[in-house]
DNA sequence: CTGTTAGCGCTTTCAG
DNA sequence: CTGAAAGCGCTAACAG
């Protein structure tokens, strides 16, 4: 039990009398073809020995590994995270483990986790990518597993693509606030072009505003009181009414509660839209519209198809499958 | 590049014209013992042949993947996903990768994990326990590798841990309140005898407090408005002032911001703390007084330790490390 | 029903 | 500086 060498295969074969073929077939739950007695001596030696088989040399021979690399862009988000828990149910139920990497946004690192990915043997892939350049994933993705995108779109994807609409939503959620009285428009983001999701919700709502502000706020440093400011600046200085529309749930949480505190925020000279995946924001403040995705969803979809290319290792049947994401 | 069959460091070997040995060396970065001739024929012909080494195979040699799992209880709460970033800062920085599961708050799902971790060749495990029982880990993690435990404490752990100081500052913190007039606490939590972070920290606050009232609520089902009017009913129905204390971030973001809005919460009749790791809270109330725990820390701590033992190949020599969590 | 044997792709002595 | 060869622990024919 203490530090003995890990038990292998052949000694289970020794100690239970019988050819590691045999102790093989056991593992792999050929029991059929053992008599029963020979099952108990294998079981009695393995619990005795301890033994637990090594995975590696299977994989050696299997090229399989039965694992699902799932690399998404920012674990903090909720967003990511259900959209694993999605990913995971399907791939369990499928016999697969999903493994969870996080490129913190960060297109270096994410280079660096497709690298471990395609050393590692993993069986397939789902990925929310940084990048929008399919070349540059396939460049350092060298072995020719199954790759599933979410949330993003690439250019030129060889792989099945599982989004949200983002742009038709944005579009009608402007649409039905400009139908309210809000023509004016305050789009509350990070870098737009730093993802493709944003760049198609600022689209849907320039498609359908008529007059368009943007205050872009740096993920990383942002002067809070600044912003706030610039907020309330856009929102009074004209006599239209203002909807501000938040890109992202986190910006929605971290400057709308204190316009509302403030009274800016009343429902009437001013509203305020997010997409957003969590309940925070409702909670906070039922009277809010805002966009759901379901992320949850989305990982479900992704793994369906990734498990599908998986057992009928034939290539991705559809392009592009669309979770469409609600107003309410 | 279509479908050829990946290639090997045989085939690498044939194509430059040299032994296995040498490329593998080249692999290896013993540069310094080849010629430079060489080493570029080798450059060329893995380019030339797209070939990726193949690590399964490494591993059955090496015994080693550089690879550390992280297993978390929800990578829903910040707090994880934190956990999991503090982690993967100091193992990369020694040439490790984290890869994260997710229990989903399910002993079931722990089990599972343990067993899937002890089968695969990681080479390290940083777990954030469900099971209060260290035996019970054990008998599933027959490999004998390095673990760490982080945030919650185990009853006779062979391990380090590395957790938050929770009795002392839920007490420090109760009577910070207690001195300012508010002797009755109302507790907000999650079934309490479910996580030992939990006890303690009700520990800590029964050890301070005069009077307390205690409100589970369940985590997957609960009854929003019934919640809400007993904790209006628990702060209106005694001439005390009030704390209400949440254990968790969580029930701070469901219930708190609506009484704050109807006034319940005035910061004067009553008030409201909680253990929180997030900034939302604060940017919602600025008022508010939290307990901030530093995950990131916790993390960064734990994989220290595991990688002080992975390098030395020596036993543990701390067995808890108090990562202090502060109110502020 | 069970055993023998040939590798899987790589690292690592040990010789040159 | 480079190569030959012996495994690592396991699976999968192929025999019996």
């Amino acid at each position: 039990m203490e530090n003995r060498k890990t038990a292998t295969m052949k000694d289970v074969a020794a100690l239970a009398d019988v050819s590691i073929a045999t102790v093989s077939r056991f593992l792999n739950g050929n029991l059929d073809r053992m008599s029963s007695t020979t099952a108990a001596k294998i079981k009695d030696a393995i619990e005795k020995l301890n033994y637990v088989p090594n995975s590696a040399a299977r994989q050696m021979i299997t090229k399989a590994s039965k694992m699902v690399a799932v690399v998404v862009a920012n674990i903090d988000d909720y967003f990511s995270t259900e959209l694993f828990k999605g990913v995971s149910s399907i791939l369990e139920a499928n016999n697969y483990t999903g493994v969870l990497f996080d490129t913190d946004s960060n297109p270096e690192r994410e280079r660096q986790l497709i690298q471990l990915v395609n050393d590692h043997t993993y069986d397939g892939l789902i990925l929310q990518p940084l990048t929008e350049s399919a070349a540059t994933i396939e460049a350092d993705m060298k072995r020719d597993i199954p790759i599933v995108v979410v949330d993003r779109e690439l250019i030129h994807s060889p792989w099945t693509q599982v989004v949200t609409n983002n742009y038709e939503v944005a579009k009608s959620t402007t649409s039905h606030f400009m139908a309210a009285g809000y023509t004016h428009v305050v789009v509350l983001t990070s870098k737009i072009s730093m993802a493709s999701t944003r760049e198609e919700r600022y689209a849907g709502i320039k498609a359908a505003a008529s007059h368009v502000d943007v205050l872009e706020v740096s993920e990383e440093s942002y002067n809070h009181t600044q912003v706030h400011q610039k907020l309330v600046k856009l929102i009074t200085e004209t006599t239209e009414k203002t909807l501000v529309f938040a890109l992202k749930e986190r910006w929605l949480l971290e400057f709308i509660p204190s316009l509302i505190v403030q009274g800016y925020i009343d429902h009437d000279q001013a509203t305020a839209t997010a997409f957003s995946d969590t309940s925070t924001a409702r909670n906070i403040e039922p009277r809010l519209q805002l966009i759901s995705q379901d992320p949850y969803l989305m990982g479900a979809s992704a793994a369906e198809v990734l498990v599908d290319q998986l057992v009928s290792h034939r290539r991705p049947t559809q392009d592009k499958i669309i979770i469409p994401a609600t107003l309410r």
